[in-house]
Parts: C-alpha cells; sequence; structure tokens
DNA sequence: GCCAACGTTGGC
DNA sequence: GCCAACGTTGGC
C-alpha cells in the first residue's frame, strides 16, 4: 500500500553544494546534518519520492532554486566516523549511529531563483516554517499547498 | 561583520 | 532539572 507522498526542504549554502552540482550528479548523499529534529526527519519520515525544495542558505540571494526528490531512504552517516572529517562525531558509532542521511536525486532547476523575499510576500505561503522568524532547520517538511504554490509560481517565471 | 534565535554543554 | 555560557545558523 502506498503511503502518502510528503514534502520537504532541505537547505544547502551554494559555495559547499549547489543545485547545478546536485543536477550534474543526479543524486547524492545529504551528510553533515547534526542537528537531532532534522535528523529524524530524514531517519523517521522521509520515504522514496518525496518531494524536496532544495533551498540556498548563506547565498546571494538565499531562496529555493529547484526541486529534488528522495531517492534513498535513511542510513547512517558514515562522515560521522571519519576523524578527518568536518563533521566527525566520536559519540557516534557503527553499532549505533547517532547521525543519519538520505539520498537525494534532481528532479528540476528553476528557471530563476525564488528568493526569500518573494516568498515572504507570497500570501499563499502563510505557516510555512521557512519563513517563520528565527527558522533555522535545515531539513524541514513542508505542507503539500506550499509546495505546490512555490512549483506554481516557479512555472510562472 | 553583526546579531537574533536557537541548540548544546556542563556545573551545580 | 535548572540555567549560564558557549557555539551555530543564517539573514541582513
Amino acid at each position: 500500500m502506498a503511503v502518502k507522498k510528503r514534502y520537504w526542504l532541505m537547505k544547502s549554502e551554494p559555495e559547499k553544494y549547489p543545485i547545478d552540482q546536485l543536477k550534474e550528479d543526479k543524486t547524492t548523499h545529504w551528510d553533515g546534518v547534526r542537528n537531532y529534529q532534522a535528523r529524524n526527519f530524514m531517519r523517521d519520515d522521509m520515504k522514496i519520492g518525496d518531494g524536496v525544495l532544495f533551498y540556498h542558505s548563506n547565498a546571494k540571494p538565499p531562496g529555493i532554486v529547484g526541486v529534488a526528490e528522495i531517492h534513498k531512504e535513511s542510513y547512517p552517516d558514515f562522515t560521522a566516523f571519519d576523524p578527518q572529517d568536518k563533521h566527525y562525531d566520536p559519540k557516534s558509532k557503527h553499532e549505533s549511529p547517532t547521525w543519519y542521511m538520505v539520498d537525494v536525486k534532481f528532479v528540476s532547476k528553476f528557471k530563476e531563483i525564488i528568493a526569500l523575499n518573494e516568498l515572504r510576500e507570497m500570501k499563499t505561503l502563510e505557516g510555512m516554517e521557512l519563513l517563520r522568524k528565527g527558522s533555522r532547520l535545515s531539513v524541514q517538511p513542508v505542507e503539500k499547498k506550499h509546495f505546490d504554490a512555490i512549483v506554481k509560481r516557479a512555472e510562472k517565471q
């Protein structure tokens, strides 16, 4: 029985991993998330085929740049085991990993970024987590109506 | 570079 | 369990 498709937003700094890189790679593993709430979404709730809004953070301007989808469900984030890695976490053990990641697949890149200031002006996005003051979660759920409104907006570009 | 809004750590 | 100090995120 198919489970209802869910929608997400995932942030990436374009200096580290821009959407163009995902387009080239086609799929990638989403490593380096070190926040428990974000981890729980990835580990427990993300299913193959779920929709993902790809957000560029720490960018000029910040905003949503395209769509991806969940390509592989959660498995241990191996970068946490590597002492040489920036995201190394000695608390995470192979037998009981602390951190998990998923694989995402490129779907589309918007013709133009939908900048954060534009998103804030869209009435249809009222209540969206991303737009909440102080929102910092790098992996967050998105309501279908919000996901659809953003994709629709992108199609009008 | 500043700083608000968190999240984490560790002393008590 | 409380909470001050500290670290991080990320917009501006």
